[in-house]
DNA sequence: CTTTACAGCGCAAACGTTTACCGCAATACG
DNA sequence: CGTATTGCGGTAAACGTTTGCGCTGTAAAG
């Protein structure tokens, strides 16, 4: 166990040399002969020397490593973010640390073990308490939250969760003019289904419309979204349409409707958020809001590396724009059957519908 | 920049103690006196010490770290393998390092940067060539390979491609009858795609029946799909069956077929592989191949840990069961539309079917 | 009262880098 | 021919840990 390879030392003794002069060879950093660079050049080759993270680490007092923080690690949106935030984080030449929480609380302590081991760290809202922020940011660890409500002292990037979510439900309420809505996703779960819960009130408001008393209160899977649509079936309260706080519950929702041998949308409407690459294909297309995941984690990640050099304001809050998709599960051209978005996205016909702000989207 | 924190020398100033001793109350090691530890606890805690990973892993000869290599990040399938392997290595109290190459050609330089900073590195099969491979563990660094042809000296977690490809493909011919079988992928892309390939043609071959010349070479993504298959349709030359090399592809399909006005699986049945949590979804439910992502990711690092720790048979080559499930996407019981698979496992109906060692499930 | 044993803790040597500083030789300049 | 200048490259001091070793002092054993 332990070190493989040889060291600054095993080289400079085969090439004659210094450590210092091989240092510089391996970095082709200051001054050195032509000829001494071949020689040592040489030896590096031989040996297949490679410089030892650690040290390097030690003395430059960098990590050259991000860390990334999810509440779960499965499922198509964080995968996406994932993907964005790695991309750019290699164009960087720095690495990244992930890690799930898996909703343990031993995880709070694993996330300062992380801390102590990266430059920077991007944690998704909700998985740790605020208190375990403030004391991340008070050790002075540069921290970029993701999907967050705003906290201050600590930048923010997220998505405009809202007003996407209002503009949804109003699209339901006024343009469908369908009643009798309900909402599936805990509000207190994370910081998106909270947004999205006030943008689903906020337009019931507006239209002076009696919104339900309480969200069916699951979780993001499409398990969960399955199971509570079922469960509210069963008991005989068909709801009109449902809004769900993901696009993976919304595509339990659909199996659990037709599964009742009941028809989406004639029967029951259903919505996501998110606009999963699945999210095309259920019946007949599902009407979401599509948020840009992959520039997400990118942003989050360019962020986070310029916190790292001090070159951050730390009262920034970046919002990501997001778009209202309309596709058949909301009742909306039922023969737009299926919308395949993520197949040929720059082809997708946007124009504007009844409701303004409101992008329909087909094949 | 830097260094934040204070260090045991800070520490031990203030408790009025060697170095020595904080690090071993730090680490809870040693013969310390209950007196001198209460005292040096205290300093710790009221300086907030952590002990910086760099100096450690510098005398520890230890990054407490795994890496893992993909070729992309986003995706239903990396994420559960990624889920897996992070898990089991949480456990181990072992930080992930993960990386998609993105098929860039520079991605095997940052291959050997990773190498440099773990302790060992799990890399998925057609990700680099297998001359880097070999040097990296001619250097020392344990490999495990995941999802890969297995390479001698190297060992090898993977799941069982071509046989389950063989009994799915033998279900279409021989159960369905159907004739004129397309195959979409390239085998050329991954090891998973060429023992799939493999195992299409081997169902042919025991038949007696002649196989498609060449498979329709195109990635593994949803797009991939539908492009392939809408230029197939357009050409006016339908298949049977289309038997896809996953089920990304195969959604993609699914949604070609549909889009041309045509009937999944009255007039094209389709069929995947790998069974992600939507494939239970599309249509009449996504008839495939189901592989343990999950576990395959935690295998991987379980036997990636052991590798490290010198205590693994390098010869070793895992195979992980699959499984052939059965829905409405190939033509059986049309009847049991959109199994949902993911939602309620435990209770799927497993029975025999018409083709033995195939699982037919339904909700 | 002397020896032995051992708990408690400090000293100092690693671990493998980077880099400020300095000395030396060769060249340029007056 | 003496003096600045400059290019090379070596010395050594960090960076922050862990840990083998050895020195104390007190307690137990003889």
């Amino acid at each position: 166990m332990g070190r493989r390879g040889p060291t600054l030392h095993e080289i400079a003794r085969d090439a004659g040399v210094s450590i210092a002069t091989v240092s510089r060879v391996a970095r082709g950093v200051g001054q050195v002969s032509p000829e001494t660079r071949r020689k040592v050049q040489e030896a590096i080759d031989r040996h297949g020397f490679r410089p030892h993270h650690a040290g390097r680490a030690l003395v430059k007092r960098r990590h050259a490593a991000l860390g990334i923080v999810f509440p779960g690690l499965s499922g198509p949106y964080y995968s996406d973010v994932i993907a964005g935030f790695e991309e750019e984080a290699l164009k960087a030449r720095v690495s990244v640390l992930i890690m799930g929480t898996h909703f343990l609380r031993q995880s709070v302590d694993m996330v300062f073990d992380m801390a102590d081991r990266v430059d920077g760290l991007a944690v998704m809202g909700g998985v740790i308490p605020e208190g375990a922020i403030r004391r991340l940011v008070d050790r002075g660890v540069p921290v970029v939250l993701l999907a967050s409500a705003p906290l201050v002292g600590v930048p923010t990037v997220r998505t405009e969760n809202l007003a996407a979510m209002a503009r949804l439900t109003t699209h339901l309420l006024a343009d469908h003019g369908y009643e009798n809505l309900v909402f599936v996703g805990n509000p207190d779960g994370s910081p998106d289904a909270t947004y999205r819960w006030q943008g689903f009130l906020q337009a019931h408001h507006r239209l002076g419309v009696e919104p339900p008393k309480e969200p069916i209160r699951v979780g993001l899977q499409q398990s969960h979204g399955f199971i509570a649509v079922s469960r509210l079936l069963d008991e005989n309260q068909r709801p009109r349409a449902i809004v769900c706080a993901n696009d993976e519950t919304a595509l339990g929702a659909v199996v659990a409707v037709m599964d009742r041998g009941l028809r989406v949308p004639e029967d029951v409407a259903v919505t996501g958020f998110d606009d999963i690459s699945m999210a095309g294909l259920a019946a007949s297309g599902l009407t979401t809001v599509h948020q840009p995941m992959q520039e997400l984690g990118a942003e989050t990640a360019r962020r986070l590396l310029r916190h790292v050099e001090g070159q951050l304001d730390v009262s920034l809050d970046r919002v990501l724009e997001t778009q209202v998709v309309i596709r058949g599960s909301c009742g909306c051209g039922a023969t737009d059957a299926h919308g395949a978005r993520g197949v040929d996205a720059d082809t997708s016909t946007k124009r504007p519908s009844r409701s303004s702000q409101v992008t329909r989207r087909k094949k």
